[in-house]
DNA sequence: ACGTGATCCTGGAAGC
DNA sequence: TGCTTCCAGGATCACG
């Protein structure tokens, strides 16, 4: 389930192995992802990676005639591998380089993407999204001014990429319990007090799990591929009926906007 | 403009 | 044991 940090740490796995590095060929054995793989993924052959960044979940692998745009979804994997490696179900594109390693994208659920953009082009899925977290640019009076008049739970607001974006279910939950915030209440009915800390909290969650995940860079390249999941110690995801780590009181389950929600009613409100 | 809920997909878990 | 049902997740879209 990859949220921000779990991307960037993708991002930071992959670029040392293939930033500099020629394409040689484009295989896409099943389009069939969140939206088709577009034929001009077929330009990127002949290119050379100049860089490989991120914006919110999205991966970019900049070359001179355009991008390569990947997300992950929730279930999909990037690998950078030797041409032996078998392949395995559910193993979508390959991308091979001169240099005889690949970069395999797998993804059972397909719920993830391989899109296209023209070096001239914006693409439409990133023209919208709001600040990344961890820049400054997402700040207090930002948010202050996005909330105002707005009824949405606190919950779905920070959730939605327009906002900010990178805040997944696991991290949305987890913030809101260190800021002391009951994930119901009306955006805009939270103080800016109270948004100061969300707008920290939001950060030091999300800045922690890319730290944590660093750790597991260096197997990055071994066995199944799997940068690994954060030993990050959850407060509140997934611990409903569990007790509260700071008060003892039970933890509370809710949906919100379809989403499963864990809270703790005396710590937040 | 805003808010809600359905939708995509598959594998694993839970229920019968 | 084997079947069915539910759930997870991000982002978009159709609706009121």
């Amino acid at each position: 389930m990859p949220e921000l940090p779990e991307v960037e740490v993708t991002r930071l796995g992959i670029a040392p192995h293939i930033e500099g590095q020629t394409i040689n060929k484009v295989i896409v054995r099943d389009k069939r992802l969140r939206w088709p793989v577009p034929d001009e993924v077929q330009l990127l052959e002949g290119q050379v990676v100049e860089a490989v960044t991120r914006r919110a979940k999205y991966l970019l692998l900049q070359c001179p005639v355009g991008t390569a745009i990947l997300h992950l979804g929730m279930s999909g994997k990037l690998r950078v591998i030797d041409s032996s490696v078998e392949r395995i179900k559910h193993d979508h594109v390959d991308i091979e380089f001169a240099n005889g390693k690949i970069l395999r994208f797998n993804d059972p659920r397909r719920f993830g993407a391989f899109l296209w953009q023209a070096s001239n082009a914006q693409l439409s899925q990133l023209a919208t999204l709001g600040p990344e977290p961890l820049t400054d640019e997402f700040n207090v009076d930002y948010l202050v001014a996005k909330a105002k008049g707005r009824q949405i739970a606190i919950k779905t607001f920070i959730m939605d990429n327009h906002v900010v974006v990178g805040v997944g279910n696991i991290y949305a939950n987890e913030s809101l319990f260190f800021a002391g915030i009951h994930p119901k209440t009306a955006a805009g009915k939270v103080s800016k007090a109270r948004l100061t800390r969300l707008v920290e909290e939001i950060k030091t969650v999300l800045a922690k799990a890319i730290e944590q995940g660093g750790t597991t860079l260096k197997d990055f390249m071994k066995a199944d591929g799997n940068p690994g999941y954060f030993a990050q110690e959850l407060m509140v995801y997934g611990r409903g009926g569990e007790h509260c780590q700071v008060c003892a009181a039970e933890l509370k389950e809710m949906k919100i906007g379809q989403r499963a929600t864990v809270y703790c009613p005396e710590c937040q409100r």
